[in-house]
This record gives structure tokens, C-alpha cells and sequence, in this order.
RNA sequence: GGCCCCAUGGUCAAGAGGUUAAGACACUGCCCUUUCAAGGCGGCGACACGGGUUCGAGUCCCGUUGGGGCUACCA
């Protein structure tokens, strides 16, 4: 019917349509992440657009927040305010004269209507409906005004509104690509205004009016929009116009089922970005909620979510974000990672903690390089690599509790005092040399390694656990080995940290 | 209140009428081991409830309960 109607092309489109009201929240990057999927898979077209026509909160500022989430998660798109394409503008404040013109085609047509009622009049009728006990709808006072009535008021400086007329007693029905049939009676709604008298639309005019005229093919959104298709299926019918297919993805939730925490960041994509998840765990975790590649594969790159990816597997159940799973994915992804590429990353928060310069010697650099190989498969975010390494770079150290009394079991010191003679008399500091001593200190003194290794290693990085001692010894070197050993044998008192994230000692993880 | 969505262990989830109801996270036992990890092998633990339909129901239908959404001149 509408030349604006009909497909460009056989091409996929899909759209995600975030307010730029604030960071874009992670149910909103969950929805992204499926719609990306879904068009990259087909060869199809994903656009980005603002929903700002809520004054009061929108500011322009966030469109570039929301880029950069999008970006760091590795999301692309094709439209959007930047870059432009052949359907803009893509801000819903840009399109005004659109829904004008819609809504206009939508009274001639008489599938809408003016309404003068004001907020006060519709307050009354909602507040008498209310102390009846009955559910509250619009009146439709204004749905067949005379011609000279509606010239009286317009005469008196009233501003119309614009009401979409509900039609009476049908059914619809949407065909959701995730839940299937799914139907709605017209008795349940009241006649939506959707035009504002400012000319401003409402949400559920301006995303019809926006899907269609983009050529959007299929709607994938949050199950929270599910109730305002049957209103969207109406304009769109109202309008002559092809319905695009809807479906509709679970919720993602906070723990307990309940909204994400928005107080700490958690509901946000630059809590994880900071803490050090991994971008590739980030989306390979996203993915598998609400949906599975089958089989009991979990770890899986973009290629391979790419390429296995399937809407019709998506579940409709909500889903609980669970931040202990991510971090095991993000484990995973980090062991994958080259000991090169994963200095790389940990270097700025190195860097931030201070405890290495922002742009390390070549030597540093080594070190980093390390002591991060050695921290490998113990860490499960990057951020945490700061407290597992400090006391390679830190020459002041503090010992956990648990470590002092190590040090001060009775017979202990006397091993420190003949470690730290031993290793005095090393003429190389390699991990090789150190081992030999080791073992030649495990002969002389007759006692199990447990007994001997852990007092050194308590000694040396201030806990009790750390990566294998002769590493672990290698790195932090010979000089200040040494002093931190002969510091622990002389039975002064030793420096008692703060608990500061010791990933050693269970029960003190420092909590995020 | 009305309309709608959802429901398998604490969590994510396989399951498309007939299975001893997968797998993963978490928890836990053992192994490996100089500690901590990682890894390997085990363990605990579920079809919300009640009615139907069927020879047979986690799977289909109805109801109940619980959670969520819409019902705005929010998006």
C-alpha cells in the first residue's frame, strides 16, 4: 500500500533502540548482542537509534557511552546517528515531522482521533473509576465530536491530543518468534494517546512509526514489550503497513530474580569492563543466557556463537546474571589468552595500582610478563592480578596474620636462618639454581618440603600461598629474597596488612 | 482489579509423550601437588502444586501458587 513499506531488499534488519538516558543497562546489551547476532548471521543489517524524546532525561552525552559499551563488547552496526544511513535521522527528536505526518494519515483515515480532554478532566475520570473499584479506561469522550465541537474548542486555545482508536471486540494475535501465539483482546485497551499536544509522540506510535519506516524486519526485544505489541500490531494494520516479526527474550535479572542493582554498577557493562572481564567472556557469557549451542559446550569464541547461533533455540524464561559463572568464563577466555597479550592487558592495572610505570623499561616489561605468565591460571579477572602481584613490585611488604604465625612456629625460624644462609651463597639466581638449593636444603635439614617451602614463601611474599616458590623467588630476586628473609628471622615484629584481596588464603578474598 | 508473559537442582540449562531427567557454575570428597590455583575422577541436589487427556506426561490441556510486565500526555 505505502511505497515506504516495502522491503529494499531481501536483507534482514533489525534494530536496537537504547534511550540515552545513562549507561546502556546489561538487559539492554544482552538484547544488543542477540540482534547483532541474528544480522550478522544473515548477512542482514543492525541499526542503532535513540529513543530521546523523553526530554527530561535524555542528554546527547550518552549516545557516545552507549557506542563505547557497544564497541568494548564488540558490536558493530550499520546505521545510527553515526554514521548516518539512508533512513535517518536516527534520533527520535529529528523525526518529529514523521510522527506528525503519520499520525495525521492515521485521523484522515479514521483509526485516530483528537482528544481535548485535559490532564485534569482525564485525572477525574481515572480517580472516580477508581473509587467504584473499577478498572480505569479512557471514556472515548472525544472519539465523535462534531465538527463544531471540536471548532469551539480549538477556538478556545485548546491543544488536541492525538488517540489511537481501539477497534472493538477483537483478537489479536502475535506470532512470536520465541513464545509463539499469543493473544490479546481489544476490551482490554483504552483508546492510547499518541501524540502528545506538543507534537511529541509516545513511545509506542513512534517505535511503529520508526520500525516501518526503517524497514525493520524483525523486532527482538525484552519481554517487557511484549504487552505493547498487540497496541503496535493495531497502528501498523491502521496503516496498511507489513507487520515485521516479533520476538520477544527472556529478562535478565539480578540475583534473587530481582532488577540488577544499579546502586554498586552491576546492572552496567563498565562494572565488568573495570573489574577485568574480558571482553570475549563477556559475550560468550551473555550468550549462553536464554540460549545454548547444545551439547555441553560452554566455552565458546564469537566465531563459533556466530556461527551456531539460533533464534529458535532462544529460551522465553528469564535468566539470573550470575557473576560467579562469568567469572569462570572469564577465567577460561584468559587462560586461552598468549602470556604476551595477556601482560598487555594486565599492564594498566599494573600501571593504575602503581606498581609499575605506565610505560615500563624493556626490563619491567619482562617482569611483567613474568610474573603474569606465573598468575596465568590464578586469576579469573585482570583487575585481580593487582593484589596476586604485589609483592613482586612492592618492596615494603605486609604479612597476613596467617603468615606471621607460619613464621612464628617454634623451629621455624632456625629453617629461615639456614634457607636464607643457603641462597645467600648462590652465585646465579636463576629458577634452576634455586630449585638445586631448595632441594640441597631439604637433604640438610632433614625435613619435608611442606616444612621448609612454606615458611620461605610466607617469608618472602607476606602469605601463604603464591605461585611455585621458585618462581615465585626468581622474580621478586635476589636482593630483596634476602632482606625479606633475613627480616623474618630476626624476630621482629613483623608488618600485619589490612586483608587486601589475599587470593591466597580462602575466606579473605577481598570482596568486589 | 483487568490483560499478558514465565516456571526442570541455589544459578545457567538439555529435554520437542516412553530417558536410570544430560551438562555447566556454585558447594563438597578424593587424586595430582612445596602452598594457592588449574586439571582429573566422584558426591549432594530438580521437573512448583492440583486436576485432566493418554496404555504412558517434565513434555499436551485446565486451574492454583509464585515471579515478572503492561494497564501513563515514561521508554
Amino acid at each position: 500500500m505505502n511505497p515506504v513499506s516495502a522491503q529494499a531488499d531481501g536483507r534482514v534488519r533489525v534494530r536496537m533502540a537504547p534511550s540515552p538516558t545513562g549507561p546502556i543497562h546489561l538487559g539492554n546489551v544482552h538484547t544488543s548482542l542477540f540482534n547483532w547476532l541474528f544480522a550478522r548471521q544473515r548477512q542482514g543489517v543492525f541499526v542503532l537509534r535513540f529513543e530521546d524524546t523523553d526530554a527530561a532525561r535524555s542528554d546527547p552525552k550518552w549516545e557516545r557511552v552507549i557506542y563505547d559499551e557497544l564497541r568494548w563488547l564488540g558490536l558493530d552496526w550499520d546505521e545510527a546517528p553515526e554514521p548516518g544511513g539512508p533512513y535517518g535521522p536516527y534520533r527520535q527528536t529529528e523525526r518529529l515531522h514523521l510522527y506528525r505526518d503519520w499520525a495525521r494519515r492515521l485521523v484522515d483515515a479514521g483509526a485516530a482521533y483528537e482528544c481535548f480532554c485535559s490532564v485534569e478532566e482525564l485525572e477525574a475520570e481515572r480517580a472516580e473509576a477508581q473509587s467504584g473499584g473499577r478498572s480505569y479506561q479512557y471514556s472515548r469522550k472525544c472519539r465523535n465530536l462534531s465538527p463544531e465541537r471540536r471548532a469551539d474548542l480549538l477556538a478556545g486555545g485548546r491543544q488536541p491530543s492525538v488517540r489511537f482508536a481501539i477497534p472493538d471486540g477483537q483478537t489479536v494475535v502475535v506470532d512470536d518468534i520465541i513464545r509463539g501465539r499469543v493473544e490479546f483482546p481489544t476490551s482490554a485497551m483504552g483508546d492510547p494517546i499518541i501524540m502528545r499536544p506538543s507534537g511529541v509522540p509516545l513511545y509506542n506510535f513512534a517505535v511503529v512509526v520508526d520500525d516501518l519506516t526503517m524497514k525493520v524486519t524483525h523486532v527482538l526485544r525484552g519481554e517487557g514489550h511484549i504487552s505493547n505489541t498487540p497496541l503496535q500490531v493495531l497502528i501498523y494494520q491502521a496503516l496498511g503497513e507489513r507487520l515485521p516479526l516479533f520476538g520477544h527474550l527472556g529478562h535478565i535479572t539480578g540475583g534473587g530474580g530481582s532488577k540488577m542493582s544499579k546502586r554498586r554498577g552491576e546492572g552496567y557493562i563498565g562494572f565488568y569492563r573495570e573489574m577485568g572481564i574480558l571482553p570475549d567472556a563477556m559475550f560468550n557469557y551473555l550468550a549462553l543466557l536464554g540460549w545454548t549451542p547444545g551439547g555441553d559446550r560452554e566455552i565458546l569464541t564469537r566465531r563459533e556463537i556466530l556461527a551456531e547461533f539460533d533464534i529458535g533455540r532462544v529460551t522465553p524464561a528469564p535468566s539470573q546474571f550470575d557473576l560467579e559463572k562469568l567469572l569462570w568464563v572469564n577465567g577460561h577466555h584468559i587462560r586461552r589468552l598468549s602470556v604476551d597479550e595477556l601482560a598487555r592487558r594486565c599492564a594498566p592495572f599494573l600501571a593504575s595500582a602503581g606498581l609499575v610505570p605506565a610505560e615500563p623499561t624493556p626490563a619491567e616489561l619482562e617482569k611483567i610478563v613474568g610474573v603474569v605468565a606465573l598468575e596465568q591460571i590464578r586469576i579469573e579477572y585482570l583487575q585481580a592480578i593487582v593484589d596476586a602481584t604485589r609483592f613482586f613490585f612492592q618492596e615494603t611488604l605486609s604479612y597476613t596474620p596467617q603468615a606471621v604465625k607460619m613464621i612464628e612456629e617454634p623451629g621455624v625460624r632456625a629453617v629461615l636462618a639456614t634457607a636464607a644462609e643457603r641462597l645467600r651463597g648462590l652465585d646465579t639466581w636463576t629458577v634452576e639454581s634455586l630449585e638445586r638449593a631448595g632441594a640441597a636444603l631439604l637433604e640438610q635439614l632433614g625435613q619435608p618440603p611442606r616444612a621448609v617451602y612454606q615458611p620461605i614463601r610466607a617469608s618472602v611474599t607476606g602469605r601463604t600461598a603464591s605461585p611455585p616458590l621458585f618462581d615465585t623467588l626468581y622474580w621478586i630476586g635476589r636482593d630483596w629474597s634476602l632482606e625479606r628473609l633475613s627480616a623474618a628471622c630476626a624476630g621482629r615484629p613483623l608488618p600485619v596488612g589490612a586483608p587486601s584481596g589475599e587470593k591466597a588464603d580462602k575466606g579473605q578474598e577481598q570482596q568486589e
